[in-house]
DNA sequence: GGCCGGCGATATGTATACAATGATCGCGCA
DNA sequence: TGCGCGATCATTGTATACATATCGCCGGCC
């Protein structure tokens, strides 16, 4: 295939092969591809064939597998053996195991984020909430979505603790996912005045009653939901017609 | 390079190119590095050339890559760009996010443990219990390592949420490595009927004492560790010449 | 005598070629 | 006419070849 796409982005940086080039164009990739799904322009269940993404990029094959590789770790995609890389279908276990994680080390990192939380960090919380707000008045679902995962990740960064910030950024991710696969249309998961009230708790330094928002919070949008296995792939005609 | 070693591996299966022959051999491989990583057979800053590795295991650069990635995933080891890979070494920081978390999780799971825990879980749990005394008390610490880190993420899996077991198996692989770089030597992380006595509160029922009991256990390790944040790359110069 | 710059070696990053496998579609047969 | 079977095709898995950057060394220069 053809590689105008990658001719025009080295010419462009002046120097054929700079080192940092390759990485960050890789990391830009892979943060292209994770926003599509977060923002659920790419549906789970949606195949990822390489040769295409390849191609959309402008890189070969090569770095597009070390992505998708990447993404199956972060269980964004689901790689199947000789059949390719796909949009992560969560199932209903998994949707209780991603909250149930949730709810423990979110709700749990609240004292310590009322602890540390600067004027710079409130401010810029301010912004995101709005943002999310404005998003949702005007219909925007996909940026809305983002949003809110954003917000939390960020929530959970105050603490400090990068490995588990880390581990909330990857939670939020996949709830975007359980969200695209279980979540009813026209009721966003978060309630467009829950994360400015957070925000509030935070601001007057009440840990635990932060703590105890964020615990209705995410048992509010888990309840919203409507988690029905929808029939799996094979389904149990045994049990089905067993009557 | 030839491939004796492929040729070798593939002809014993019987058919060569099954499906999961491939596959599989690469969670082998990557199991190998990981173990050797965990039991400290492989310093943290220990390099790791892909040839080297290649040749090692029978396979191409392509598939030691592929598991290299993976590794750096689960920040076992460290990928810089152009230099290659090399063990992690985790600084003070990570050390004390990592205890961190353990903390928060394991103890967060506890409760559930308790009650979810099955006779068949017990005797498991006290037979691997066992054996690392056993090693223990042989001088095997790289067994006893790794059975300790073991011993943990299987009582995190009992909890039935795979998503926090994973983590929780993730931050002990971790621990390990922050205990080779910090850890005294002649005195092991987990003191040796601590795990026994953990699994007699869980017998007992008491989800509560045993969660009381891990976080006495966890600060224990931790504080076992001398955390002297040795000579970073890159020296203060300024700061080390200014008296 | 010490430092800077060039040069060779080594190892990684990337692309491509080839091989193998699973899926799809068409054909023949019952 | 429906079903089973076989061939073709599309797509991924793997290895290898080539380009490129970095490291260490050595010689010249200040």
């Amino acid at each position: 295939m053809n590689q105008r796409q990658t001719v025009a982005e080295r010419g462009g940086a002046g120097r054929p092969g700079k080192n940092g080039d390759g990485a960050e164009r890789h990391e830009e990739i892979h943060r292209s591809i994770s926003d599509a799904i977060i923002e659920h322009r790419l549906r789970p269940g949606a195949r990822l064939r390489e040769d295409a993404l390849a191609e959309v990029f402008g890189i070969s094959r090569t770095g597009i597998r070390k992505i998708l590789q990447r993404l199956a770790l972060e269980q964004l995609v689901t790689l199947t053996p000789r059949r390719g890389a796909s949009v992560t279908r969560p199932t209903a276990d998994e949707a209780k195991d991603v909250f149930d994680a949730r709810q423990m080390v979110e709700c749990g990192l609240m004292p310590e984020v009322a602890r540390r939380i600067t004027e710079e960090d409130l401010r810029e919380l301010r912004d995101m909430a709005r943002r999310e707000r404005q998003a949702l008045k005007s219909g925007e679902q996909s940026t809305a979505i983002r949003l809110s995962a954003d917000f939390h990740a960020r929530l959970a960064r105050i603490s400090g603790n990068a490995t588990l910030a880390d581990f909330v950024e990857r939670l939020c991710s996949r709830s975007s996912l359980i969200l695209a696969v279980y979540g009813n249309p026209g009721h966003l998961g978060c309630e467009s005045h829950d994360h400015d009230d957070l925000i509030g708790h935070l601001e007057a330094g009440n840990g635990e009653r932060a703590q105890a928002f964020m615990g209705r919070h995410l048992k509010a949008i888990e309840a919203s939901l409507s988690i029905v296995e929808e029939a799996a792939e094979a389904p149990d005609l045994h049990r089905i017609f067993s009557d």
